[in-house]
DNA sequence: CACCAATGCATAAGAAAACTATGTATTATT
DNA sequence: AATAATACATAGTTTTCTTATGCATTGGTG
């Protein structure tokens, strides 16, 4: 099963600045292809979606870029910010009450209960 | 703390379809309080995002309206079709999936631990 | 060696969905 | 009498993603 476009739509720069906080530095396509790994597919990001986030975030002064060099191929490895960072937070605890909340809302029962 | 709106774009209909099968009938203004309430005001749904959404539903054969006149007052009362109650199902289950994939993915703990 | 898949970036055009703002009207409260 | 709450609706705008396309390098396979 891969997810209806719609859910991802609300989650997708919290999904990038997660992946971001913890592996420190990271660039598009690896981001594409560490969350396909961990969600096992479920989640395809796609590049028409993913580059213009990144670009938002580091116009928005939350992400910043570097590009490099591997041979003759660019790569533009991204990293939080200082502000980054605290909006990382957030963004997490946001999300992370608003899944409790849809979890009443909806009485989601625990998976294996 | 109010949601921010990302968020609630991916389930709004979601918590439409939930609460019209909990209710068996109910009209807008009545569903935007009744998710006010549930939630202690996080989120709070504004009638430019809720009409279109319901006339949405209606259109897709997925809820099927009544109009009823208390005094002069109109009021429109939707319920699910027979559609509904197996999309509204299919919908939950996705969505149920999708919070247990996003629990993992920001390695997110149970609030009290 | 030729070809194709994978890697890696980017953006334009269009669609989808919600937001803001506005409009209309009735009923309850102060 | 005035205001808040109830109750519907929609037009215009913005945001965001999707689809499609483009370019270029690198690795693997027949």
């Amino acid at each position: 099963m891969i997810y209806s476009s719609e859910l991802i739509k609300g989650t997708l720069k919290t999904i990038i600045l997660k992946l971001l906080r913890e592996n420190k530095r990271m660039y598009g396509y690896e981001i594409t292809q560490m969350v396909k790994d961990m969600t096992k597919g479920k989640i395809q990001l796609t590049e028409g979606a993913l580059y213009p986030s990144l670009h938002a975030l580091e116009a928005e002064g939350i992400i910043v870029a570097e590009t490099e060099y591997i041979g003759k191929r660019v790569r533009k490895y991204y990293s939080l910010s200082a502000e980054g960072k605290v909006r990382t937070k957030e963004r997490i605890t946001e999300l992370a009450d608003f899944m409790e909340t849809m979890k009443f809302l909806l009485d989601i029962q625990p998976a294996k209960g």
